[in-house]
DNA sequence: GAGAACCTCTGACTAAAGTCAGAGAATGAC
DNA sequence: GTCATTCTCTGACTTTAGTCAGAGGTTCTC
């Protein structure tokens, strides 16, 4: 059985067993459509425009079935204060109520679905699930090339550079790093993967001498590592290089990130001369582009 | 993370990027309700009762949905033979060249969706996903008491016989098995185990002499196995057994069996001295039911 | 062979979802 | 400051899905 005749099959099995979780949300009140937008409003509350987005809806469609919910007093709207175009919506008290009776069901019904099966059986369920999970969600990242100074750009630089802070021993000082205008659309690329509005991976190319280019920021959500999305957005960041007119792509990484050094021996990298001054790094790397050009 | 953690979580994913799936049926003339009845009637038609129950629709409604079908000439109707209160639904040469394009489709986006991962990727996929699969549709077998002699029980027993027949060297003659009213309600019991009206596995209970069962007849279909439902059965089995009155229960089985021996010793079951003569019979056990009771 | 049970279909609905054009306010770019 | 763009909302639909009672056959049971 190939992979797309297990999905498929899978998809079957799903959509008339476990769909029925959805389902669950029917019978208290409001129809599944509404049910959801409350269920997706969530406790944090959200604009309505990220709604739109998460749920595919139609904005009319979306407007009405928002004030219906305002009528029903389960949600309350406000301008928001940054956009005053955009609204917010948050729950009210009621709507949390309402939230977690939705919650409350969806979960008994997972219940009555696994309960047949051993302990034993529960986890390897579960950890099917996760794996399939993992890579559903890699498999379906969105990457997108953005502007360096970028809010989606920033929040992702920001995650790597705290994480570097954390695993390095002496921990990590990004320095004022005017630097990342090197990686603007031109002289160079900056590149998100996100999911779901989250950013799980990033990395940039930046020019380091005609017809070289230097990767630099990589990195990817610990959540997520095991699911190939480095290896993926290594690829793609060298066809970015290649592109830019590069024939060949340098990169430093620090001896600590063990997993990292690994993929790029893995991905044809060779090691080369520190090359650069950069204080954190000691592994320094080279690949030719020319013949990875696809 | 528990079960019911990881399985909602996973739901969430699923109708986000895996849903889409079923869409992939829009877009062709139909809408998607239509699409999945010619999916479902498949190459070789199927009756209007089937298509009821595996579609969970309305009668009025499919009678609808048909009409308009074979309106399009996608379908073509006629009464079944064998009773002619029902229908049987064919798909025409036009239906079945538009349930081709469905399925292309629905081929296509799955491919797109795995594309990304690498093989090896794709192989973990695939394995979490048959395994989640198979747990899943185990989770939500339907087990059912039946009448030994309805046409579903005489499925499974066929089945169980025909397996024995291959695996025994000298092959199996059931012989005139009448001794299957033993098992009819009231002194014995039947149990069949189906999922999407296939007969996945089955057992039954007759008295062998005042407070002591036995139980027969015990299967699970080659493709369920390794998912529980040969314990599950059994447990449900002694749990029948109990409710006849019966103290204790006895079973016999062949040598060949293996993995059903090894199964009876984990339930609980311990050999005893042959109590039977059944020619096939090479090893026998006792469980007792006083302390199992639930 | 009478009556219960079963299967499918029609009619008459209601509810839910989805579509599309465009109005009105806020914002960003020049 | 003007003009294009963005965001949300309203109105006026159409389509799809789902419900329920009951008619009119067929088959099963005794």
């Amino acid at each position: 059985m190939t992979t797309t005749d297990v999905l498929r099959r899978f998809n079957r099995t799903y959509t008339q067993r476990i769909g029925a979780l959805d389902e669950s949300f029917l019978g208290l009140g409001l129809p599944l459509g509404a049910s959801r937008l409350v269920f997706e409003i969530g406790e944090a509350g959200a604009t309505v425009r990220d709604l739109r987005a998460r749920l595919g809806l139609d904005s009319g469609q979306l407007a009405r079935q928002l004030r219906r919910l305002e009528d029903d007093g389960l949600v309350a709207m406000e301008p928001d204060a940054a956009d005053r175009r955009r609204r917010t919506v948050r729950l009210t008290a009621e709507g949390r109520a309402f939230r977690r009776r939705l919650d409350d069901r969806s979960e008994q019904l997972a219940e009555r679905l696994v309960a047949p099966l051993t302990t034993r059986q529960q986890e390897r369920l579960t950890e099917a699930l996760a794996t399939a999970d993992l890579l559903v969600r890699a498999a379906t990242v969105d990457i997108r090339s953005v502007h360096p100074a970028s809010v989606e750009a920033k929040r992702a630089v920001q995650s790597y550079f705290d994480e570097l802070d954390e695993r390095f021993p002496t921990g990590f000082d990004p320095g004022d790093h005017h630097d990342d205008e090197h990686m603007a659309p031109g002289t160079g690329a900056f590149v998100v993967a996100s999911s779901d509005g989250e950013p799980v991976a990033c990395g940039g190319v930046q020019a380091l001498a005609p017809a070289m280019g230097e990767i630099k920021r990589m990195w990817v959500h610990p959540g997520w590592r095991g699911a190939g999305l480095g290896s993926r957005l290594l690829r793609h960041l060298e066809h970015v290089s290649a592109d830019l007119g590069h024939r060949v792509v340098r990169l430093d990484t620090n001896g600590t990130l063990v997993e990292a050094i690994a993929m790029y021996e893995r991905a044809g990298y060779r090691h080369i001369e520190r090359y650069n001054g950069n204080p954190y790094a000691q592994a320094w790397f080279e690949k030719d582009l020319t013949d990875a050009r696809r």
